[in-house]
DNA sequence: ATAATAGTGTCTGTAAGACAGTATATC
DNA sequence: GATATACTGTCTTACAGACACTATTAT
């Protein structure tokens, strides 16, 4: 007796508020982890991507992600799908993202997949040394067409890095452990995609208790194109940013969903 | 052939990095939607629950929900457990909040729970006319024991409701189609815990562009204690509050997941 | 020297909160 | 009349954004 039958056998007194059917009268459902990794590299958002090798949508590229182990947790199963396209330390930070179950959206069967978001510092290409056959970032904002709904879970995963900026200190897990606040603009300019008052943003970084922390040092030299060199900082104890980094004159019709 | 053995035969071309491995040598997964139904009674927050009639967790109360159908898509199967537990109209606002999997969050078989978050307007107990053994309003706040990891999932729940009453005019969807001001923040010191200066409340919602529009007729009678009729709105078409309205001093380690 | 950048000072507009005050209703 | 409520006026404080300015470095 099998894993499967053994426990339907127990479901079979299920009374009908709990379950309302025997699940052995239905196919089953397969679940998947999807990983958007963003990562800044010369100044430009990117996404991993990998590309199918079979149909269907074979030939495109697609999110990372694979099917959920049994006694794997869900984030532990986004970090191992991570960890095997990229090499990526299993500890960059990670938090759920949405859940996409139309039953249209993979041709094969019902796949519900559990979306991910990971924000990494500059990484390299992800083809040495790991297992994925072919996998690459590409610029975030304009990726080649993506297998499946992942357009979509790619532009949720965008909205909500944009929204996390704001409010929280992710922005310094982008950047290595100490960084300029120039530095720091230039994540905020990058996934917002406009530039932000060097001054102002100067003055309100250091203005949010527990967002930065002064390390003491400076940089060894100036900017490229001169300039005083840069104090440096880490990132600070602070979860949330009070008050928060809100976006330039928004015109806004998202994340009311 | 059953649909489940057809699919995995095509499967098995699966390459590396794709599955990793083929889905037949595993036990299924069960996915089923769990509803954190809000509304509010006598002033107090409430949340839709049900009894569970047999083992496990026998006697202890849950959040409505149920193993997803074939074809149904994820918020069709939301408002489906809704409607059989409360015969609330299937319009409701409903919102997907987050998907929960870890392996020993039920004892009988691995199910992952996509939990969706509902605010409702005043609304009859459930029994009446109802298919569910046992279902009921309790206070949001204090529910009795609840079963799994129920109780986790409404804590999220609540805490999505707060941050959301900020930034979006859903507020308005736990009044009826016409409301006070008073009403109004009456809706927000009850999901928010905390008295809100009336003066200030009343001019901050008017100076909102979108969040509300008078409808040009006022109550019948005063306040039950006295007091000026007062003029009643209806909801705007703003889906996003220009600026917000942030809860007062939040200490805050809260949303930074 | 020129140009670019780091960092600070200052002003203005907007908005939140505290508080007061007036009008209108119930008891 | 007493009291509670609806709504408005005004003041203070905080902060975002614009602008100006100095100091420091690369070229």
């Amino acid at each position: 007796m099998s894993w499967f039958e053994k426990d339907v056998v127990v479901d079979e007194k299920e009374s009908a508020f709990l379950a309302e059917y025997d699940p052995r009268d239905y196919p089953p459902v397969a679940v998947t982890v999807d990983v958007v990794a963003l990562t800044i590299r010369a100044g430009v958002l990117h996404v991993l991507l990998v590309e199918r090798g079979r149909p269907p949508q074979q030939g495109r590229w697609a999110l990372p992600g694979g099917f959920i182990r049994p006694g794997e947790d869900l984030p532990e199963a986004a970090r191992r799908e991570l960890a095997e396209e990229t090499g990526l330390s299993p500890r960059a930070h990670i938090e759920q993202l949405a859940t996409y179950g139309s039953p249209e959206r993979d041709p094969r069967m019902r796949v519900v997949s559990i979306s991910y978001l990971a924000f990494a510092p500059d990484l390299p290409d992800p083809e040495a040394g790991s297992d994925a056959a072919a996998a690459a970032w590409h610029p975030a904002l304009r990726p080649p067409e993506l297998a499946f709904d992942h357009a979509r879970i790619l532009a949720d995963g965008l909205e909500r890095a944009r929204a996390k900026l704001e409010y929280t200190p992710l922005a310094t897990t982008f950047t290595g452990e100490t960084f300029t606040i120039s530095e720091l603009r230039g994540v905020y300019e990058t996934v917002w995609g406009v530039p932000l008052h060097a001054g102002n943003f100067h003055r309100k970084v250091l203005s949010v208790p527990g967002f930065v922390e002064a390390t003491g040092h400076s940089t060894i030299s100036g900017g490229s194109r001169g300039g005083p060199r840069a104090k440096l900082y880490r990132a600070g104890d602070a979860r949330l940013l009070h008050p928060a980094l809100l976006r330039p004159t928004e015109t806004e019709q998202e994340e009311a969903r």
